[in-house]
DNA sequence: GATGAATGAGAGTTCATTCAT
DNA sequence: CATGAATGAACTCTCATTCAT
């Protein structure tokens, strides 16, 4: 009986969140309406503030809990006896299907923030998950895997941006995730310790494609005018 | 004295559009009142509809002015006669130095899409501006300085997502520009042809190629001024 | 076991009250909360309302309560054996006493009157309690201690408007009581008859009389227990 | 032009105070609504709001401004050349005829004050009008009309609080104000110096009263009962 | 009888937009 | 063209009251 009680309360406060999370990818935090979401949850609007104080704590509850899932999948989705290497392709991976998944979310909530008093400010739990990647890259350099030349946050900084952008350009153009994004990303990046593994040399370029480029620009000439 | 007239309109234009943008950058787009940028900009509050029809239009053309600009500028920081690899350097750096600069208006604006309802909507100024990064990957493959066996987009993705990612990290360092951070963003990449197979190596982009993509962009230029 | 369950009630419904009290005393009319009182008074918010219909009666049935022990008190305090005159001082100084306690609560109560559509309207227990100082008044009167060419309800309100203004400025300065107060309240009223012409003197109020009253008074004194 | 402007928003900002006293004499200060006020000023909600920034101030200036003109019409009810007696009869008359026509805002204003959180804060307006009492309290001693045994604050206290509770009667008895009451409350008072003027000797009062108070209590039994 | 989670009407306040001057 | 006072819809949050358990 008691339990049934607890479980209706946790089923409430999970309906609001998920209301929430639903509204807040879609209309942003100053769009997100508390009464939208109370609808959504199937809840009076005063019944909300029973479970948080307003609606800064409810959106800042809702990004919480995105991006600790977040970390808990990235974790999960790394394998753990393997290369460094390996290890960023699978979390690239999952990065990558997970924000194309949650963009919106995202772009909220890793970027602009919860607030305009505090416009660089990052979250915590932002925060973890991005150490997900450092752990790696330090993992890689410590196996003598990938090059110690280059400070290990801007290495992430690298990678994660790339990703990150990346999934905003497969968002945009509506196309779905497929594997070679993730080998290109990877194949893009001079992680490695420069050994003697010459026989991952990518084939040459083909010359012809001078032609692309004289195209692309008249094409951006003539939008232009 | 027509003339006289259409100064101070367009004086009164240039003033509520550096008005809007310095508010839209401390607050935001919810944040920005169009109060606060009418008394800014030294006029009436009605003033401001007479210029633009409404809030969203005004911070719209306050963002297309700036990436126009962010265009121009990142035009103007390429040398002529380099090497592509030079030219992203300098584009490199040109881009960190702007986005530490305007770091809160490029979030809004390059991410966001200033509409909730379109989320994923992309600026067509926005667009012009990466296409300077693509132009210079094109050509980087032309002249076979560039490795040819990852889309183009996905190279220039890599790069610019790279870059914007950094230059969060900077602000949210509080950390000005150095030099390193420009070579090690550059260093971290595999954009390069594997110089090992030197006997494929292809003579440089021929003369006439890179004339026209001078020329090209030199036209791009001057329509967007 | 009927008597246990009885009691257990009344006990609560005592708790309900002096949590009110205690609650309306702090915060006002307005900003008593009916979830302050049930926390104090340890009780659900829902079962306030198996004792009280509503707030209005709730908070009614505390300012019925303070004036019907403030009455009591008043009696209490009062001599039997002595001079309208020593009784006015006696009960002036149980009123002060009592206002600079419980300030809050008669500005609120003797005034507000709790209603904001009645504005003038006064509660009965407060005739009551006022009804105290009209009979030592009368008595005065009739023992031709006090004057009588005023009507005895111009006496009684100017004694005990001096009386409440004095306990508000007491309170004010966060000044105790001390006697002198009393007394200059008390000297500064001409209640009495001018003993120069003693000739007309009236012998003191027969034993009848006074019996009378006392008696009176404690019948009042019983029904309001 | 400009003068009709400016005279038009002093006319808008006159509505709304007037409306505002209204409304605050009828509901008091949680009773009073702002779209009341402005609906009675004739003006939209937000128009209140560009001439007050919150309703607390609004109605801080309600109460200002009565106690400020209060103020002016007691000391212009005073006549120069006379005994301070004789002004203090003529500021009795003044109080309590202002306080019979208003009495609800000096109810809520002089009391129960516009905070919760200082209960016993007495606004420096109303510190003001009190001021005169003591003014002439004053004067009355530095010309030996009255006596000087006793604190001017309590003399003041003592004859302001006679007349606020009066005015209290009368407005309950809907009774409108003749001037024996006047007469009566400054003929209470033991202010004057005890000069040899004992040609101003009330008539001795009648001991047939003793009935008038036995009939009192008999009644006060039987509503008891 | 007792509970306390749920309700929802209604409050104060903001601000993009309009329009008489 | 320029003004800025006026508007009022829309927002977040509160709290007396109810009712299923």
């Amino acid at each position: 009986m008691a339990d049934t009680q607890r479980q209706r309360l946790e089923a409430r406060e999970e309906a609001i969140l998920v209301a929430a999370t639903a509204v807040l990818g879609e209309s942003g935090v100053d769009g997100a309406r508390m009464a939208e979401i109370a609808r959504r949850a199937d809840v009076a609007e005063g019944t909300v503030y029973l479970y948080y104080k307003n609606k800064h704590d409810l959106l800042e509850a809702v990004v919480d809990r995105f991006w600790r899932e977040l970390t808990l999948g990235a974790i999960a989705a790394i394998s753990d006896n393997t290369t460094a290497t390996e290890q960023l392709r699978e979390l690239a991976h999952y990065h990558l299907q997970s924000l194309i998944t949650d963009f919106k979310l995202v772009e909220i909530t890793s970027r602009a923030g919860m607030r305009h008093d505090e416009p660089g400010r990052q979250l915590p739990q932002v925060r973890e998950y991005v150490r997900v990647f450092d752990a790696i890259m330090q993992r890689g350099i410590n196996q003598q895997e990938f090059q110690a030349n280059t400070p290990i946050w801007q290495m992430r900084d690298v990678f994660y941006g790339s990703l990150e952008y990346s999934a905003r350009t497969l968002v945009l153009r509506a196309q779905g995730l497929d594997k070679s994004v993730v080998e290109n990303v990877i194949g893009l990046f001079n992680l490695h310790r420069v050994d003697a593994d010459s026989d991952k040399q990518p084939p040459s370029a083909s010359i012809a494609d001078h032609d692309t480029i004289i195209e692309a620009l008249a094409r951006i000439e003539s939008k232009l005018s």
